[in-house]
DNA sequence: TATTGTTATACTCTATAACTATA
DNA sequence: TATAGTTATAGAGTATAACAATA
């Protein structure tokens, strides 16, 4: 007779705390908690959203909507909300197209401009704190297996 | 004379698309949107949230609230508002500690261990899925790189 | 017909604080 | 004083659908 009871893993042979789903989303939520406490404390008011679609005019400035959507990747009623909060706080204007009247290009304002070396400080120290310890063929690995993993799932 | 223009890189030296942090939350979005699909195209009406609450009470029935939020990592109103849909549902009951009357702990009914298999095949499903193509190095590899942001960063 | 951009709606999860009952 | 659990509130993000204007 086996009077052994049941183990953990006999009783659940798909842990939880073990999936890379868990792992995943925890790491995420985390990590996005802590850029938006770290914008909080430097006294921005802004979100890590709404940092990266700056950060995305940054690199290029007077891309469209659709544009921004797809780099970002988020949906159009996303980065609409998005840009109508960046044009609230001054950071970004609406200039109509003249080649396709649909279509509009978002241009940043002096202040959008002014924030961006302070801003990118900040997105450095998230990223320190986030991979310390780790070195940079590490970083890379780990960006390595996301994007796999992200193409896997797309 | 120097006219070549400015590079991307040098117009913004921490490019949104190549940061960890990018990386991480869209993956784990697509992830999270993947398994609410493989839920429902299955027509259980469980969200994957829902799913890690009873993962972790198949390992092992009778937990209270506090361990279930300490082991899903959520915090106790998350946790409140999960067991009322579980309940609402059928699959949980609550039942008064006898020892500390603050204090429940929560039990599967009957219908809850009945989906438990099918439910475990599903996380199975999601979890080939998304790592289609890794070998079992390199998500070991991923899992303990996650971990390490994760400690980092909590 | 397809695309751009917007609006509306509903849902999930998160964070914070405050409250009660009990220890 | 501290803990267990709940409730309330506010906020962010996502998905879907639908719409008007334009191509």
């Amino acid at each position: 007779m086996d009077a052994t009871p049941p183990t953990r893993e006999e009783l659940c042979p798909f842990p939880l705390r073990q999936s890379i789903g868990f792992l995943l989303v925890r790491t995420a939520l985390r990590l996005r908690l802590l850029g938006n406490t770290i914008l909080q404390e430097a006294g921005e008011d802004l979100t890590v959203d709404q940092w990266g679609i700056l950060n995305l005019l940054w690199e290029s400035d007077g891309q469209t909507p659709v544009e921004l959507a797809r780099r970002a990747d988020k949906d159009k009623p996303n980065v609409t909300r998005l840009l109508q909060i960046l044009e609230d706080k001054g950071y970004v204007a609406r200039q109509p197209d003249p080649k396709d009247r649909r279509s509009h290009r978002i241009l940043l304002t002096e202040a959008g401009r002014a924030i961006k070396d302070r801003l990118l400080e900040l997105g450095s120290t998230c990223h320190e704190r986030a991979c310390a310890g780790l070195s940079a063929q590490e970083v890379a690995t780990l960006k390595d297996l996301l994007n796999r993993v992200y193409r896997n799932v797309f």
